[in-house]
DNA sequence: GCCAACGTTGGC
DNA sequence: GCCAACGTTGGC
């Protein structure tokens, strides 16, 4: 089993979304290092971390699991959405999604202040500069690491 | 294939 | 709202 990290912003769909949901679509996501994750990589069953950016507090919230392997995101060929893509081709899908299950909310927001205060995450993505990466992948050590922040 | 311009992300 | 960092685009 794998660990990952995926950000979204409260203000577009949070933690509180995903545990009214239950189950929802991870799609919007334009970024081919992050495609490649969705698309390859992630499996049923696999743990994540949810990540809350461009908020008061920025940092870790939640956990989510992932529901289905990676398929294509059908938001891309639609004109409507705001993730719609015109050079997205239906016989050749550009972009993937993959459903993603609510687990629980953490007893308390670890913040990306905290998790930089960990030198032992300091190989995190997350924590370098300017990282623009919304998903990720999480070591089972840093995923220990992090749950004993929590 | 280089690289400047541009758009987006996301912390602060 | 600012701006640094970074990915993408497109002219050449």
């Amino acid at each position: 089993m794998q660990y990952w990290l995926m950000k979204s912003e409260p203000e577009v769909f949070g933690i509180d979304d995903l545990q009214t949901m239950g189950i929802e679509p991870w799609d919007g996501v334009r970024n081919y290092q992050a495609r490649n994750m969705l698309r390859d990589q992630m499996q049923i069953g696999d743990q994540v971390f949810f990540y809350h950016s461009n908020c008061g507090v920025p940092g870790i919230v939640g956990i989510a699991e992932i529901a289905t392997q990676g398929y294509p995101d059908d938001t891309a060929l639609n004109p409507e959405s705001k993730y719609f893509d015109p050079k997205s081709d239906p016989l050749k899908p550009r972009w993937y999604r993959v459903d993603v299950k609510f687990v629980r909310k953490l007893h308390r927001t670890i913040s990306l202040h905290a998790l930089r205060a960990q030198t032992s995450l300091e190989n995190m993505p997350l924590v370098r500069k300017g990282c623009r990466l919304s998903v990720m992948p999480v070591t089972p050590a840093e995923w220990q690491t992090i749950l004993q922040l929590e």
